[in-house]
DNA sequence: ACTTACAAACAGTCAAGCCTGTTTTTTGAA
DNA sequence: TTCAAAAAACAGGCTTGACTGTTTGTAAGT
């Protein structure tokens, strides 16, 4: 009965450290930046040796690789999440650029402007990620697809609108960088863009079945 | 061995080896990427020895800081020359936004990619850049004024929807990278984009003495 | 016993910055 | 005008430091 964790089996240890060291490499690629990356300084956040970790990557692209697919699994999980609480309750379409907004801005788009110039240039490490990528666009594709089901909308113009939605979040959360203490002008961009999207999304005021749980999934 | 047996002056000599120095700098950035952008890569694409490069500049960060000015600064000469033009024949908003792809496509993203990273980690690197793209938004905000002013729309609002336009081709330009061979979704996205400028560019056709490009009412 | 999970030292590579030497241009006074 | 000293423009080697991949060693799990 190993409640507390004291003899863990090695599937556990195995599985715990593998987590820790690409939880450790997100964090530094989001805090330091892929360059200071380095395998050395993995480990040590992580908290284990430098040996652990390449017993469980091939090297240091291997564990970058395995790491943004981790985030971006999660990441796609939490917005399937959302949309079925939101499909569920009918939001506003104001809240789901508000999301994209804060999905992006919450480390992920960050996190992707550190590997996005490697894998341009690396085509060992963008094979690698491509699939990766694509699995993360279809999870998109699939939430805004649902949503156009519920809002009977255009399924293929909602996408549109949506991955419209998409690349400007990333357009400016690159500008952020550069263009730091403008608040106003991010909000202004939002806003201006919860107007239009407001335009494709009549959003019938289906909040009447608010209270209701899953009607209809696709 | 002279160009043209003349002597040159020390200003010369200076100005032509800087400028080979920031060209290749800027062509490495976007060939290889910022980790491959060094000081000795740089004076061999140049033709000059490293030493010349010490001589001309601090240091690694102050030629990629003074290449990135060099480039940006010539990015805003031509979208004003463009502006000029356009607004003496008066041209469809749609070329606005195809401009704007062309811009960032042709090179300027894809470097601003490679150092956007750097910028964000490296404090001393950020503050040398803030001032140039400062300058850059500025040039920008200027045209996106003068083209309010000729089509007789708000300065404001034509702002806003004109930086939406860029911060969408950026999102637009970073997603190339992952998903490569899709023109069909890059080109959907575009012209969902341009019907959307539109709405908010009347357009008058007071000077539409030339030749007019296709204006389809969607 | 045998495999897996980890630790730690090792070797090869390479860029950045520094420094010294060499050529070209400018300067200024006879 | 001449021409030598000063200054600027370049060339190239040396040192240090850090990272990656690899290998060897050890304890824990099956």
């Amino acid at each position: 009965m190993r409640v507390s964790g004291k003899r863990r089996s090695q599937k556990e240890r195995s599985a715990e450290t593998s987590a820790r060291l690409m939880n450790a490499t997100i964090d530094l690629l989001h805090d330091q930046g892929l360059a200071r990356t380095t395998t050395p300084e993995i480990a040590r956040m992580a908290g284990v040796s430098r040996g652990a970790l390449t017993h469980h990557f091939a090297g240091r692209e291997a564990i970058i690789s395995a790491s943004v697919a981790d985030m971006l699994g999660k990441a796609a999980r939490d917005l399937h999440r959302f949309a079925e609480d939101f499909m569920a309750r009918g939001g506003s379409s104001d809240e789901i650029v508000d999301y994209a907004w804060r999905m992006m801005d919450d480390r992920l788009f960050y996190v992707t402007m550190e590997y996005l110039p490697e894998a341009r240039h690396n085509p060992a490490f963008r094979a690698d990620l491509i699939p990766t990528v694509k699995e993360f666009h279809a999870g998109l594709d699939a939430v805004w697809t649902a949503l156009a089901a519920r809002a009977g909308t255009d399924p293929d113009h909602t996408r549109t609108v949506m991955n419209a939605t998409m690349c400007l979040v990333r357009g400016m959360i690159s500008q952020t960088v550069l263009r730091p203490n403008d608040p106003a002008y991010y909000e202004g961009l939002l806003g201006f863009w919860k107007q239009q999207v407001r335009q494709h999304f009549p959003m019938k005021p289906a909040a009447a079945l608010t209270g209701r749980r899953k009607t209809a999934t696709a």
